[in-house]
DNA sequence: CAGTCTTTTGTCCCATGAGTTAAAAGACTT
DNA sequence: AAGTCTTTTAACTCATGGGACAAAAGACTG
């Protein structure tokens, strides 16, 4: 009975589940201190291991961010992939696209690398990043304009428009801790009403 | 005629004016590639003069950094100074905090390091910079509040509203460059009907 | 133009931290 | 228990960059 599989994990499993946490401490210590103020001893001291055992499950510390910032792009990635697949008008899809976008970047807060800086990337992975946020961008926008077209949004700047939210998001992770008393879908109903309604009472 | 004044400036003056120049570059590369990935020698280089040459005028890096810093959060205080002094309602204040503030920070660009790691300095001037940081968003969150109970908001939640829109502004130095086709005072027009009205077409 | 500031430079020192290598410690097989 | 993987470690190299220092180059005064 080598391996009751299911229960233990297979070495290649393992593998897995140690980068994984591997990358949730270097992400958070990126954040707190920037990634180039941060030591590979130190990410490795969080985790219990020395600065070597880092490298037989990392190229460099250079792969460390970039699958940091990768699991990162990956909420507004999916956000968007589940958003098209969505049945419904663009102002659907837009309120979908945004509110799954704000809760996976709250609850995927390991990935919490947002702010980091991406120039410290070879330019092929910063290309492959700043396509994915392009991306999304671009969606946001389109999404934008057709729900003006619909008739559901008044006819706002969508380059604007889009910038506005986007950026009130981003900093979500700012604000926003774990423990906070909001959930984050308490979060998320909220900016969707304030980005949808503005704030000013109405006649 | 030993100095025709107004015309030449003064050793003081003189040496005030390299110190802000030496900021405006520092600011840019500070924010180009972070704090620590930026060496002196580059910043002197930019500018065209050795590395000592900074010392002359600045402490040490460190200090460099917290100039700058102060001279991005000058924005939000003398925009928080000018609401303060504004005479017009809750609602009236709060517009104008918001948009002088935008129009600051798209102006001074120069101080644009709001992005840089506050971490990097010692305790003493980043407790400092926070204060700041937290005063700005306190009299956000009481004008808003106030502007509630006048009847001139909708009952939103002040703290997730005040977030809300220090992000969108915050987030403004990421898209807007110097050159843009939009003025400060177009995006900040912008912004504050996003802020107030939403997008939804009215019925 | 000698003497005294102020500004800038060239050169050195030294800590930090990324990345390498070879060997040790575990784990798994037969 | 011997042999062969896999994983972790200790010890080293080496480039980078912050900071110190003393000397040189300008500028201003009498």
């Amino acid at each position: 009975m080598a391996n009751w599989n299911g229960a233990v994990a297979s070495r290649e499993e393992l593998r897995e589940l140690k980068r994984r946490a591997a990358l949730k401490v270097a992400a958070r210590i990126f954040n707190e201190k920037g990634y180039h103020a941060t030591s590979l001893d130190e990410i490795a001291d969080e985790i219990g291991v020395t600065k070597t055992a880092l490298y037989y499950y990392f190229k460099n510390k250079e792969q460390l961010l970039y699958e940091c910032l990768k699991l990162t792009y990956d909420c507004g990635q999916t956000a968007r992939l589940e958003a098209e697949k969505f049945d419904g008008t663009a102002f659907d899809k837009l309120q979908h696209l945004y509110r799954r976008f704000m809760e996976n970047l709250m609850e995927e807060r390991g990935a919490y690398t947002t702010m980091a800086n991406i120039r410290a990337l070879p330019d092929a992975q910063q290309e492959e990043l700043l396509d994915r946020r392009k991306n999304l961008d671009r969606y946001s926008r389109m999404l934008i304009e057709k729900a003006i077209s619909e008739g559901a949004l008044r006819p706002v700047d969508v380059r604007i428009t889009s910038n506005f939210f986007l950026g009130a998001v981003n900093w979500i992770l700012r604000w926003h801790s774990e423990d906070d008393a909001m959930t984050p879908r308490d979060v998320s109903n909220h900016f969707l009403d304030l980005f949808m309604n503005g704030i000013v009472a109405k006649a």
